[in-house]
DNA sequence: TCAAAAGTGTTGCATCTACACCCATGG
DNA sequence: CCATGGGTGTAGATGCAACACTTTTGA
C-alpha cells in the first residue's frame, strides 16, 4: 500500500442525465472546522505496486464507489507549483504524507450514463455527486483547467470516434443520440439526416422493442454493440 | 538542479530525408568494457524547477543539442516494471542516483526535417543519430512501445491536422510534401487529387520562387504559413 | 532529343444538406 | 380530440475518386 508520492491521478466522469452534461465531483472532507471544504476531481496518488490505467480505476472507486467504467488516459499536468496553491495547503497536510512534494497528475476521462451509476462517497470524500457542467464550483489544485481540458476531448472525441454511447442507458432511442450530440457539441443537428448517419452504423442495433410509460408516440430502443466495427 | 527520481520525459522526433522516415536515437554511453551499449530515445528525468514541456526540450538539448523544436506531449507511460529490465540495469546504476526508483515518463513527439537538425551526442549520449524507422535496432525500456505509439499518433494526426509540413524543410514542392504523405500512411495518393486538396488550404503558400539544380523541370516551393487557420 | 518529374480538368458517383408532413400514444 | 414527440423521402449541391497527356528542364 505504499504511494509514490509525486505522482497522481485524476478521473473526469462524465455523465449525461437526459437534459445536461454533469461531472463527477467529490467535495473533500474538511481538515477543521472554520476550513474551507472545496470541491475537487476524484483522484489520489499512484500506488507503488500499480500501473496508471489501474491507479485511476482504483482511486474512482476508493473515492466516488464507481466501478467497472472505462477510463481513457488523455493528459498529464505537471507544472511545478499545480498543488502550492494556499488554498489546497490545509487539505495537504491533512491527508497526505509528504504535502510538500511536488505532484504531476495523469488525468482520465469517461462517459457514462449518470442512471447507471449512482456516487457514494467514500475515503476522504466527504461527498461525491453529479454536478452540471454549467454550475461546476471553482475546483482544487488546477482541476478547472483539467476538466477543461477533458471537455476540449470530450468535443473532439464525439465527432472523430463516434463515442457517446456510452453516456447513455443500455438501451436508448436516436433522439436521446441526438440530444446527447447536440448538448455537447452546442448545435442542433437535422433529424432525419442524424438518424440517417446514425443508422448506417452497423454498432447501432435496432431492437424489437419500444419506450414504456411516456405520454406520447414510443420510440424504438437502440443498443451500442462495441464488438462490431466499421470496415 | 535537484531532479524528481520517479518522473522523467522522452521525446520521439520525427524527421524526414526525402526517401525515409528516420527517428532521433542515441546510444547510451557504456557503462563498463564488456557492456552491452544500448539505444534509446533521447530523455531524462524531470527537475523540480521546470514544468514537463520545459523538461522534454531541455532533455532533447542535453542529448542531442536540438533545439527550438515544438514538442507536443502525446501519452503517459508508467507500469511498474517498465525500468526493472536485467538488460537496463547496469545503465540505470551507472547514471542515476536512485536506480531502484520506479519510474514514470510522459512522453512527447515532434516532427522536424532532418536537413534542418544536425544532431551531436552529449551529456550520457554516446551517439545521437536519424535512424530509418525501417532500421530500428531493440531500444532500452519500454522504449520500444513508446516508439509504436508515437508512429501511431503520427499516422492519425497526419490525416485529422495536417500536420507534416513540420518534417519538410521551409521551402517544399508539393510532390515532397506528397511523398511524405505516402511513406508515412503507405499508401499511394493521385497526383492531382492531391494536390487539389492541398492548395485549398489556406495554410500552405505559393512562393515566386522554384527548385533548382535539379535535371528535370523545376517545381515551385511553397511553404507552410501556421497563422492561417482554416475557418 | 531523351529522360524525368511537373503540372493541369472533367466526369460520374457518392455523400451531405435542406426541408414538411403524417403517426401513435396518453391524458 | 388534442398535445407531444416519433418517424419518414427526395431533390439539389457539394465533395471525392478515377483517369492521361503536355511542359520544362538538364544531360
Amino acid at each position: 500500500m505504499k504511494v509514490i508520492p509525486n505522482i497522481s491521478v485524476d478521473c473526469v466522469v462524465f455523465g449525461y442525465s437526459g437534459t445536461d452534461v454533469d461531472v463527477l465531483l467529490i467535495k473533500q472532507k474538511k481538515t477543521s472546522q472554520d476550513a474551507e471544504a472545496q470541491y475537487a476531481l476524484p483522484g489520489n496518488l499512484v500506488r507503488t505496486e500499480e500501473n496508471l490505467d489501474q491507479a485511476a480505476s482504483r482511486a474512482l472507486k476508493d473515492l466516488t464507489t464507481l466501478e467497472g467504467i472505462y477510463l481513457k488516459q488523455f493528459h498529464t499536468f505537471g507544472d511545478p507549483d499545480r498543488v502550492t496553491n494556499p488554498k489546497d495547503r490545509a487539505w495537504l497536510t491533512a491527508v497526505r504524507e509528504f504535502p510538500d512534494e511536488r505532484v504531476i497528475t495523469v488525468a482520465y476521462y469517461s462517459l457514462v450514463s449518470v442512471d447507471d451509476y449512482v456516487p457514494h462517497a467514500a475515503a476522504f470524500a466527504e461527498e461525491s455527486e453529479w454536478v452540471s457542467l454549467k454550475n461546476v464550483p471553482p475546483l482544487a489544485f488546477d482541476h478547472d483547467k483539467i476538466l477543461h481540458e477533458a471537455v476540449e476531448t470530450l468535443r473532439t472525441e464525439l465527432v472523430t470516434k463516434n463515442i457517446g454511447f456510452e453516456l447513455l442507458p443500455k438501451k436508448f432511442t436516436l433522439s436521446q443520440l441526438q440530444q446527447l450530440h447536440e448538448i455537447i457539441l452546442a448545435k442542433k443537428f437535422d433529424k432525419r439526416n442524424f438518424r440517417k448517419s446514425m443508422k448506417k452504423m452497423s454498432q447501432i442495433i435496432p431492437l424489437d422493442e419500444k419506450q414504456q410509460g411516456v405520454d406520447h408516440k414510443p420510440a424504438q430502443l437502440f443498443q451500442f454493440d462495441p464488438k462490431k466495427v466499421d470496415s
